[in-house]
DNA sequence: GTGAAAGCGCTAACAT
DNA sequence: ATGTTAGCGCTTTCAC
């Protein structure tokens, strides 16, 4: 392993200035820094990250954490798109990723990251008043609602949801439902208080009905049951994608038609909301701008530690597809 | 901070008995390490990572990358599932992840992880060569067909796709199509082979068509070319789930009914395969199985560096539904 | 504009 | 069974 002092030595200069030329701490004077730096690429330098560490007590590692077992991400391609678009993003900017576990170990050592992104946390999330307490920077990715201010990254939910009301409207629905769950991310909140407040403005009755969890088959059902009713509702919003399949699924097992007698709007637009027949009207949200942003602040905050908490808010975009073209 | 001083005060011993309680390395009289146990519990103490790196020359990173653009698993629910299982075999066994970003760049610092796993590494694959000239152990999630000898831990692909071949011919299919991507995942070549083979056996003509992306979209469109043919497939295998929805949607769009006139097969068994209708044949693996085993493994090597590499195969299981019985 | 040297928290000889 | 101490690679004061 080649060493700062390996390096020093190559280019006649001591290992301060080799430390420096590297961190950019002080001025080094302009052929000393070329000198140096073409001896560590000589010899394949770079600098130890955990000798860094040690020496600075600042850690150049972000943790990441998902609500996997909650959250919508699991059955969803999005998931995916985010942390690839973590990976490359924090590449970048020489930062480096850790996953943290599942649940917090109360000797997990907060020390080791210089901050911390949390996806779609949830008010039961532990991890982020744990990390607040040890003074962790911690960036969400989603509003958390549990009672601790953090800088956010999150999309503008709402306004798309009011979009996805006067669309709606605006092709002669009337009895629109929204098909949610209860975990408590702050995108639920946004498109449920939206839809209420949209469906309010275009007098439009609204109703928000729960299933029981995430899958495709809890939506399939908990439609069919609203199919059923004496006067079932002309439209079905949802929470995710895959919700909205099983949407579509049921009306076909029941001989209603989509979108003429049925409306389906999903959230997402992954590959699915391309699958399902006829095409799925969805809510696009870009997940490799999430990434970028949360690493932008992450690294602000590493450079800068005293600013301010941060939030973001990127724009969603309502994609109008077959499903609710009557 | 708390630091290993700290706890070898509280407790009345030196930081070398500290050290050893924690990390096992030699005897320490029970009622000693009762009490360093208690003082650290009582202070908060975990040992510094970076610190035990620096004095010990290794690390309990480990390094993770998935080829995203290139495999299945960006559109496949299969991919999160690995990632938590990762997440949690990992905490138990107390390693720690770090993302490695999509391209290898010279300078990183290979010292800085214990280990590396690679998930489906094609041919081009640079971060293996990269790791193994740096003695980085590497375990691989599937074989790494680029000439490079790693460990690895794999599913029995190929014994599954015999099945798939003789429960075809079982159901009375005698034309299947086998549809892959061109990209070089072991996974692809053990399918492909075993596709060969297995319908040799069973007398039945083996074709295998390549699409030109793992989009559903592709998989629709090429087996639309092939069921316009004079003397069309009647049945068609995937390489995975999503492109098998891609089939049947053309199958529907030609008003050619499944599994009747055309059997369909997929592979992976995520959400989607339930989502399908008729419901999916699909070749089920386990990721956490996969991700637990690779933790395994790498633990192993961490213990005793100078151990054998190890190869791990792993059983699918074939799932018959609806989408190939007629 | 550049260097010398102390020290970050831990481990591992070498002691006793 | 336990303690003393040098040093891992780096940053940073203090000095020139």
């Amino acid at each position: 392993m080649t060493t700062i002092k390996d390096v020093a030595n190559e280019a006649g200069v001591s290992v301060t200035t080799v430390s420096h030329v590297f961190s950019g701490k002080r001025k080094v004077a302009k052929r000393t820094a070329e000198n140096v730096l073409a001896a560590a690429a000589k010899l394949g330098y770079a600098p130890d990250a955990a000798a860094r560490k040690l020496a600075t007590g600042r850690s150049t590692t972000v943790g990441l954490h998902f609500e996997l077992g909650e959250s919508a991400l699991l059955l969803n391609p999005f998931f995916a798109q985010l942390l690839m678009g973590f990976a490359a993003a924090s590449a970048e900017r020489g930062f480096t990723f850790t996953l943290l576990p599942p649940e917090v170990t109360n000797s997990y050592p907060a020390g080791s990251m210089g901050g911390a992104i949390m996806v779609d946390p949830t008010p039961g999330n532990e991890w982020v008043p744990f990390l607040a307490r040890q003074n962790c920077r911690v960036v969400t990715i989603g509003r958390y609602l549990g009672g601790v201010e953090t800088s956010w990254v999150d999309n503008n939910h709402g306004e798309a949801m009011l979009e996805v009301t006067k669309h709606l409207a605006e092709q002669g629905y009337s009895r629109p439902v929204l098909l949610s769950v209860r975990h408590r991310m702050s995108y639920l909140a946004d498109i449920e208080a939206a839809f209420q407040q949209g469906c309010l403005a275009k007098r439009l009755t609204a109703e928000l009905v729960y299933t029981t969890d995430l899958s495709d088959r809890s939506a399939r059902l908990t439609t069919r049951n609203l199919l059923q009713r004496p006067s079932p509702p002309d439209a079905v919003v949802c929470a995710i994608d895959h919700m909205a399949l099983g949407v579509a699924h049921a009306a076909e097992e029941l001989g209603i038609t989509v979108p003429t007698e049925l409306g389906v709007v999903g959230a997402g637009d992954t590959v699915l909301s391309r699958h399902a027949s006829p095409k799925l009207t969805t809510v696009r949200v870009d997940p490799q701008a999430l990434a970028r942003e949360a690493i932008r602040l992450i690294s602000d905050f590493w450079h800068n530690p005293t600013s301010p908490d941060q939030h973001i808010r990127l724009p969603s975009e309502l994609i109008i597809r077959a499903s609710s073209s009557r």
